[in-house]
DNA sequence: CCATTTCTTGACCAAGTGGTCAGGATGTTT
DNA sequence: AAACATCCTGACCACTTGGTCAAGAAATGG
């Protein structure tokens, strides 16, 4: 009795010349795509499996193949987008010019925010909602990677190369200024009255940050130390 | 059949001499304050009202009852924050001092972040799903509150009391660093390896930004105009 | 005292949840 | 063509969702 009418067999239609396993590789793409999108949305909880799936244009079952679980997917983009995250700003010394260091910092975390919009507000869902799965990088990894970059600052400034600031709340201003283009996109675009942030917006936007927060440390730009 | 056990009659106990209506204030501001948290944590979509009547103690026919909707209790939590939002900095002029302006700005944009964690982080999660019930709000009564300031900065640039900076994106930026710290509070306590923030980093938070972004912007502290 | 209004809440409902599974479709190898 | 592995998906399951409702409990007013 509880047979849908019109059920009858639609056969996928095939984009010509891919007869081999690229079919896998897209529809896994597809699908990451549309659950990013989902989870940064509605969080873990507020998305469903079956938001997911018609994102995607697939069958709610289908992507529960690909991917195993909700939870799994999720941890899966989690991962992702951490990797993103720990290829910004890797190597720097002391020996580098801080003015093109913090530079390249903010300019290369605001591409970030830019080029992966979702896989940002994602990560901010994430630890909106008390950072349940990420405790443990948050207090490791993530850890790590700051205070080695805040000890490189300490040291610029003992060498009189910018003010004594607080490296970590340093960090923390960047990536919260640089941030709030992906997370409130809505208030931005809702208050400049724009649709969309054009590359110029963001390079304007890019070239503000970097002066103001430069000149609000004291960054003495290209200077051979004493 | 579907009779749980152990269902007998529990009297609620009464905090004793509230016979008047206390009990309903008490109770609306139990439920605002559960569903703060609720909400926050899990955006609009992943709430519960289950979910709400157990953090506030109450079964949900009961929250039902006293706020008729899940709808209309998040939209009513959405204004109250409202309400105290609007409250900041709600009268400047050409005339005050910018550097003293600026800072009562951050300062008490920070303490809004600080005293309502919950509310500000329920907004975040607002903005970060595309701001559905907000749209309006943002595109008027706050655009022109924006608007409104960033008129006044290119006044006081224009008198010289402060670099010419786009004061929008100035706006984004206090905006942004203050809220930083409640929404991403999670991020916070895990690199720093604390578990609360106390009065005295707040304070420090504070003098910080305000350093960095005064220095920043260049604003001339305390002169009489020419 | 009774009458009326306001509160309170378990039972219930249709719709949606994440996840499983059987069985057919498709692809690959021999 | 036969055999085998992989892929795909509708039907289904137990459980949760937001919301209604009726019946009773308390408070209030005369």
């Amino acid at each position: 009795m509880s047979q849908l009418p019109g059920a009858e067999r639609v056969p996928r239609l095939r984009e010509a010349g891919e007869g081999n396993g690229a079919t896998r590789a897209r529809n896994e793409r597809e699908i990451l795509a549309a659950a990013e999108r989902v989870f940064a949305r509605h969080g873990y909880r507020g998305a469903s499996v079956q938001a997911i799936a018609e994102a995607a244009g697939l069958p709610k079952s289908n992507v529960l193949y690909y991917m195993g679980s909700k939870r799994g997917l999720y941890v899966r983009l989690l991962e992702r987008m951490m990797a993103r995250w720990n290829a910004l700003l890797d190597d720097i010394s002391v020996e580098d010019d801080p003015a093109e260091v913090l530079e390249a910092f903010i300019r290369s975390k605001m591409q970030l925010s830019r080029r992966h919009p979702e896989g940002s507000r994602l990560f901010a869902a994430e630890i909106l909602g008390g950072a349940p799965f990420l405790q443990e990088y948050l207090r490791g990894e993530l850890r790590d990677w700051v205070h080695a970059r805040a000890r490189i600052f300490e040291q610029w400034a003992e060498r009189g190369l910018m003010d004594p600031v607080d490296p970590v709340w340093l960090i923390f201003l960047i990536w919260s200024a640089t941030q709030h283009y992906a997370d409130f996109e809505a208030q931005v675009l809702g208050i400049t009255g724009r649709d969309t942030l054009s590359d110029a917006d963001v390079e304007e936007i890019t070239a503000f940050l970097t002066r103001v927060i430069l000149k609000g440390c004291g960054v003495r730009s290209r200077q051979a130390e004493a």
